[in-house]
DNA sequence: CTTGACCATAACATTGACGTTAGGGCTTAT
DNA sequence: ATAAGCCCTAACGTCAATGTTATGGTCAAG
């Protein structure tokens, strides 16, 4: 019923080393068995699947600590934190892309050049 | 007329330590005076603008190391290296703005989940 | 009792373009 | 000769989420 951290490991397709991690980072606290080994209960599942789609969304593991407590217990919604984070981490995407996309149409230019300049020079 | 390297990097905006790491990575190659002190030819300026011009579009050094004897000396499209690496680089972009967009869209419809159920909730 | 599969902590390695000491020499003006 | 301002090399620090040893306990099965 108790998951030791392999077998929480493959069940969420995190890693061993990941696991600690993010306990490390305070997003994850199992109970300790006599001998040493990390306990998870079976909702620390759902709780790292949580933390794999904060991650996905690019959130740091000190975002996701800053409200994790919350979510796990409460609606998304429900949490204050939450969306100011997202609005920020909205905002840091929108420049990224913006940054990348001018980038990408430089490229296009010079390539288009190249191949002018070698189609009549 | 030749420069040390705080004039190159104060005409460039380059930081000396770039100049240095630029060296290093096989992009510059200054002669040397008899005092160790490195000196620049006023051409170095222009190449300077030019790694930087590449830097920009998000090559790394090493990529630029790869075309740059060429390119200083001949127009760009004549470097046969320089468009793979443009569209390998156009692809990367493609690919980083792909994913981008897919996390902002999923931001976007947290941020819309969370005031939707503020609202009627 | 030993092998093998599991667990633990500690700590270095990765990525890349730099920033930042640390320690020390050359030069020019005063 | 001393201060100020330039230069040098060497090497650690940065950022973040892991991967990868290294070293060693634990436990179940043969």
């Amino acid at each position: 019923m108790q998951l030791n951290i392999g077998e929480l490991a493959e069940r969420t397709g995190s890693s061993i080393r990941s696991l600690r991690y993010y306990e490390q980072k305070g997003l994850l606290a199992p109970l300790r068995q006599e001998n040493g080994y990390r306990k998870y209960s079976p909702l620390a599942e759902e709780q790292v699947r949580t933390i794999q789609l904060y991650l996905n969304l690019g959130l740091s593991t000190e975002q996701i600590a800053g409200f994790l407590h919350c979510v796990i217990k409460n609606k998304e919604s429900f949490c204050a934190e939450v969306l100011p984070i997202y609005r920020e981490k909205l905002q840091e995407i929108d420049a990224q892309i913006k940054l990348l996309s001018e980038i990408r149409q430089n490229l296009i230019d010079r390539i288009d050049s190249i191949l002018l300049d070698r189609a009549s020079g």
